[in-house]
DNA sequence: AGTGAACTTGACCCCCTGGTCCCGAACGCT
DNA sequence: AGCGTTCGGGACCAGGGGGTCAAGTTCACT
């Protein structure tokens, strides 16, 4: 019972993902994500606690919806050259295409926070290990199937990937255009051959 | 005439990028830098201007040195593998073994103001257009003396290797060892062959 | 209708930030 | 030795940061 809350958590927690994503933790001030929610300080700091806290909701958020987005997408090809692809072209866009390109929230929380934050880094490293069991588990099938050489080092090879998506996310903010990013990719790419 | 400085610029200059390395442009507050420069804030403003400018110098010298070394390192070995091997060797020295991670300066400035700031966006490109140019450079060497196959796109691998070089910064931070990344390096370096 | 729990509002607090300023101290030059 | 110039020390300022609180409001339940 009590009075219900006027706002939808969800939707705040989103916009000020959004926010934070854009402007990195420190840079964005709760004046910032209350422009932006529409909702007042206390109100956020009574439902998510502080700011550090409702980072983490935002970035757990993040990593969440990013890991489900890329199973769909690599499961969306019969290739795994095309789906990998596919992952790719889905950073390019989000890095180099839009608006002044924030790129990928886990990296820019990885620069700004991960050398000095013991939880958010262990949060880093557990969803880049999800990733990359989602990539190798994607490279073996492919292997099943003869499509990539058995020689190739699955879990290497994908922690190679995905080390080119942070690469990609970096030149995206460092001025690299999308068509340089697409060649890049298409260099990466020919490991699997 | 007049009274000399009592504090050497250049070693504070190298004291304050360090700070700025480690911390970030944002984070790094003055009363830091003059704790670790000896300097107070009075001097530092009017040897470099205010602290964006300081920030500015110390980029700069940042990427100067940077590129000298990687000439030294690139033109050290007489094999354009063994070379960049060494190069990796280098980042992930800096990234993944010192204490700490703080990765490489470029890279931090790129996330964190690269998207707002086009001064340093504009450094930040000019400074990977010329680290991309003497990659490429290498690699032709190696394409003439038949280490590399010409079907190589030299200008396009530069730009990979160097994405592969941001790979590996954010794969410090993110908490990847030295070992792994040794072998994202051997995975990334046969695109060369 | 009354009651109490939960939510909203907006003022408020303290601290730290970058930046400025003034005065005393230290030096080179004549 | 004295003078003009430059530097260093530290107080000072306005602004903005995160975080808190008390009072008023809105609902569910009885």
């Amino acid at each position: 019972m009590g009075r219900p809350k006027e706002f939808d958590p969800d939707v705040a927690l989103s916009a000020a993902m959004e926010k934070f994503w854009e402007g990195g933790f420190e840079a964005t001030s709760l004046a910032d994500i209350t422009a932006s929610t529409g909702v007042q300080k206390a109100s956020l700091y009574a439902t998510y606690g502080d700011k550090r806290q409702l980072f983490l909701t935002a970035l757990s958020r993040y990593q969440d919806d990013g890991l489900e987005r890329a199973k769909v997408v690599l499961a969306a090809h019969t290739s795994a050259r095309a789906a990998f692809e596919a992952v790719f072209a889905w950073m390019i866009d989000e890095c180099a295409s839009k608006d002044r390109s924030r790129g990928c929230l886990c990296v820019n929380t990885a620069v700004e926070l991960g050398p000095r934050d013991p939880e958010i880094s262990a949060m880093l490293q557990a969803h880049a290990r999800r990733v990359v069991t989602l990539f190798a588990e994607r490279i073996e099938e492919a292997q099943r199937q003869g499509e990539v050489p058995e020689r190739v080092d699955a879990r290497a090879t994908a922690r190679f990937l995905l080390l080119t998506v942070y690469g990609i996310t970096v030149g995206g903010k460092t001025g690299f255009g999308a068509r340089k990013l697409d060649e890049v990719v298409r260099v990466a790419l020919s490991v699997l051959s």
